[in-house]
RNA sequence: GGAGAGGUGGCAGAGUGGUCGAAUGCGCCGGUUUGCUAAACCGGUGAGGGCUUAUAAGGUCCUCCAGGGGUUCGAAUCCCCUCCUCUCCGCCA
């Protein structure tokens, strides 16, 4: 969330921002209110005060008369005091209500524009997309031949969205998790696996909305847990309520974790095989970092997918998002597309964050400098290293040659124990 | 799942109704001493927010001792609920 207070300073630049960020947040009203909340604040204060005076008269009164006078005192004041404090609490839940609809502000140099229509490309892979001399498959087709999925299986045991993944697909599974590991690993990245389940008030934390028509979240009945949509979510509430050593940032992080998303209201679009899952493997990068850094940070995510997604050759492109895509966390992203030949379009594989202190608020991560006093928000980011399930979508269909077969890229090739995938017989 | 103990400042750890935002130690900052470093000694040192104000300094007030509720003029301290941690037992991959 923004700082109130800026908000009440800033109030035309930040309903601006919620134009373009296509968010629907009365800021009039959020203005209005907390100013009135203000002003009760004082009045509240002010009464505590008495209060607090009164009752530190009380020890040293004389007798007992002047006691009971004193203690009847000190009963009306909190009695006053009271009567506010609840006309406080119910101005502080309607605040905090447009107050957590308010999104982030937006990078100067992010698109501004109201879908991701309007987002702009700023990049190419290395690998271009080929020009197939035969009708290429789309990876449901490829996976079936290859023996590599059984999606009947998955709706029998768990429903639509939910899939089985067999033999050569579980090995790519694993490779491609020990090759984006590894290569953050080199980067100083700490590799961590997450809890697949958080407390909701991490969920809301890092701005996921755990319930609702609109809901993304899986929630766990007379619980306050969720199932986690990404370890996002578990990597920002690693550090929920520390003050960490400035000198300790930034931190790096990398986690590993299942994905669960409901896709409420996503039937039809673009929802065959693995492109939309209730269910997938991700590995996770996040970082911790002072706000001056956070922008640089960004970069070094963002070079780190492509530099992932080069090592596979994969075509993508990146694009910068635009403001109205972006989310409520998000400062700015990028998102890398892969070239999906079965699709005939790009699909997004993954997608990198710069939260600044948005998150960090709200989940209260700060920072101490040696020597200084106070403490600061950090800045947090988020980046995919690998969506297994999309990954798998994009290796599969650039890579499948004309006889069926599917050529391993050569870096995964350690860890695959093969070259090619044949089908099978 | 059963029984017990506990959650206090960056850390450790006192504190069972008022003078406690909180002893003491460690750490940290400043100083004295010192050829340098260390040690020793002296002093300082929690956070968030409001008002004042030049978004300074200073002053002042409020809030915060896991979270929420209650008792009381007054709660770190008493009561209730929740969460969490630890120990033992049971169960189990």
């Amino acid at each position: 969330m923004l700082d109130r207070k800026f908000i009440l300073e800033n109030a035309a630049l930040v309903k601006a921002n919620c134009v373009n960020r296509n968010a629907q947040a009365d800021v009039d009203r959020f203005v209005a209110l907390e100013t009135q909340r203000r002003e009760l604040q004082v009045q509240v204060e002010d009464l505590n005060r008495q209060a607090n005076d009164v009752s530190k008269s009380i020890g040293k009164a004389k007798d007992a008369a002047e006691r009971e006078q004193h203690k009847e005192q000190g009963r009306r004041l909190r009695e006053k005091t009271n009567q506010l404090r609840e006309q406080l609490d119910g101005l502080a839940a309607e605040i905090d209500a447009i107050h957590r609809a308010i999104p982030n502000l937006s990078h100067p140099a992010a698109p501004i524009g109201e879908d991701d229509t309007k987002n702009r490309e700023v990049a190419r892979g290395k690998t271009a997309p080929r020009t197939f001399d035969f009708r290429p498959l789309d990876h449901v087709e490829l996976m079936e031949k290859l023996d590599m999925v059984d999606f009947e299986a998955g709706a029998r045991v768990a429903g639509h969205g939910f899939y089985f993944l067999k033999g050569d697909a579980v090995l790519l599974e694993l490779a491609l998790q020990r090759y984006a590991v590894g290569m953050l690993l080199a980067e100083g990245f700490t590799p961590m696996t997450t809890p697949d389940l958080a407390r909701n008030d991490v969920l809301e934390g890092t701005g996921y909305i755990p319930r609702g028509p609109e809901t993304q979240i899986y929630s766990i009945e007379d619980s306050d847990l969720s199932l986690v949509a990404t370890a996002e979510i578990p990597l920002g509430g690693l550090l929920a309520g520390q003050t960490i050593d400035a000198a300790e940032l930034p931190i790096k992080l990398c986690g590993i974790s299942h994905c669960f998303r409901t896709e409420a209201g996503a039937h039809g679009r673009a929802t065959r095989g693995l492109y939309r899952v209730h269910q997938f493997t991700k590995v996770e990068m996040f970082a911790f970092t002072l706000p001056e850094d956070s922008d640089a940070m960004l970069e070094h995510l963002r070079e780190l997918e492509c530099r992932l997604f080069d090592g596979l050759d994969i075509p993508y492109r990146v694009v910068d998002t635009a403001t109205g895509d972006l989310g409520g966390p998000a400062y700015r992203k990028y998102d890398l597309e892969a070239w999906m030949p079965g699709r005939g379009e790009f699909g997004e594989v993954t997608s990198t964050s710069n939260c600044t202190d948005y998150q960090a608020r709200r989940l209260g991560i700060r920072y101490r400098v040696k020597g200084e006093k106070g403490t600061h928000l950090a800045h947090t980011l988020n980046g995919t290293a690998i969506a297994i399930s999309r990954a798998l979508i994009a290796l599969l269909e650039n890579h499948q040659q004309a006889d069926g077969t599917v050529v391993v890229p050569e870096a995964l090739r350690a860890w695959m124990g093969k070259e090619v995938l044949q089908p099978c017989p």
